[in-house]
DNA sequence: GAGTTTTGATGTCTGCACACATCGGTGTCA
DNA sequence: TGACACCGATGTGTGCAGACATCAAAACTC
């Protein structure tokens, strides 16, 4: 059920705490929540229990729930991926999404040379031509789903369970890529071909054709997007000793 | 507190789950729960939440507390990736993480040239040659403590909070492959200049420079630890459609 | 076989006892 | 008189026990 009441106290206090409603050092009591929310403590104290878990809260005796800064939340979870794209944090974390996927693709490419199952290669080789076709032609929803397949493909296929686990996440960039006009309607003759390369690469198995074929295609997508991120402003997490 | 009620139920469930001694398709019911780990309801619940968010497991009403397959675990989440360390699946994880860690370091070399902080790029330069001075001379604790310390302060200086996150987990993969035996007493000459190269092309802005030394280091670094990992099978997370 | 009822598990609520970090008062010593 | 260490009161999270609500699988009826 994705409408417990457990389930709408985490959303709206992960929304409220990464949207900076609740600033870092923020106090909350337990009871003071139970009211607020309107629900009863057991679903607070479950709440707060997943909430800690995602680095949003501590909880200390005597003193309550304390909203942690953004330095503690853990910035691979799913749900605050998904906060922050829907919040005012939206820009810094689809530049964040995307120089991952500009760090993981060519080495994901490169491992799928060398372990990816032979069907996998096959439909991989398939996609990229539909999805030279579709470009061609101006189909712009079709190629955003064939976009979308084919990288996910590419990530699965590294036989690498952390990159196939950011299939989700590259998705959201390339939506929002699209949805926000950020790509032509008919993409550059180039990155299509490129995304062939890879297929056909990857599919005879030549790792380092694959690599450096994916590596045009993320250089490209970061030239492309950075116009759009200038004004973002950087957060450095402090190293730990 | 660490070691609190709710804290050891997460941490039992968790690790016999990930070990398999728990596997997919395994149904558990809450007040069974209860009396084998001699815990109130309340504890069990919290902590079945926590294993929720984490994928581990789901809740279904009238059928009880479900095992997920390893596919639907988040890979990225530090509880996870600590089981998974501690368990018979280490080899895997040590490998992923030595992957990830290839993609993302030289990336974040290019972004700390062109990003990082005056004084962390300084400090950087100085690690860098406290660790040719460590390397040389043999003082392997020493050498360690250095090289995490280095890493850590160029994860950090891209100024990408998911790169910056990986710290702990990079400092997992060099402590392990150091307590394994994977590393030589005298770490090669050539890794120890690189690892001033990266440091001096970082400290002078110089992007490209940075990332091709760093892409020297991991491409050894890979070589190195392939040789103990041929025998890990890979998993392949299908595409969901 | 379709529709209905029963059943059994999680979901939610509540009152209580306990542990323990913090705060403020008390007493001692200089 | 003032500074400081001690110690008990207080408040809040943690853990427990029991009740009722809800809802989907399973059994039953036609």
């Amino acid at each position: 059920m994705t409408s417990s009441l457990h389930h709408r106290a985490i959303e709206n206090l992960g929304t409220r705490i990464i949207s900076g409603e609740l600033p870092a050092g923020h106090l909350m009591l337990a009871e003071q929540l139970e009211v607020e929310l309107k629900v009863s403590r057991s679903v607070i104290r479950e709440a707060v229990r997943v909430l800690q878990s995602l680095g949003l809260v501590e909880t200390t005796k005597r003193v309550g729930i304390r909203v942690l800064p953004a330095s503690r939340w853990n910035p691979f979870d799913p749900q605050v991926i998904r906060w922050r794209l829907a919040g005012n944090a939206r820009g810094a974390q689809l530049r964040s999404l995307a120089e991952l996927r500009a760090a993981v693709e060519p080495v994901a490419a490169e491992l799928a040379a060398q372990n990816a199952p032979a069907p996998l290669r096959l439909e991989l080789v398939d996609v990229a031509y539909a999805m030279r076709d579709a470009g061609n032609k101006g189909e712009v929803p079709r190629f955003l789903e064939l976009d979308i397949h084919f990288h996910s493909l590419l990530l699965s296929g590294s036989g690498n369970e952390m990159f196939a686990n950011l299939m989700g996440q590259v998705a959201e960039t390339l939506t929002g890529r699209t949805v926000h006009g950020l790509m032509p309607d008919h993409p550059h003759e180039a990155a299509l071909q490129w995304h062939v390369d890879v297929a056909e690469a990857i599919s005879r198995g030549d790792a380092a054709a694959a690599r450096e074929a994916s590596d045009h295609i993320m250089r490209r997508t970061m030239s492309q997007m950075s116009e759009s991120w200038t004004e973002q402003p950087r957060v450095f997490i402090p190293v730990k000793r």
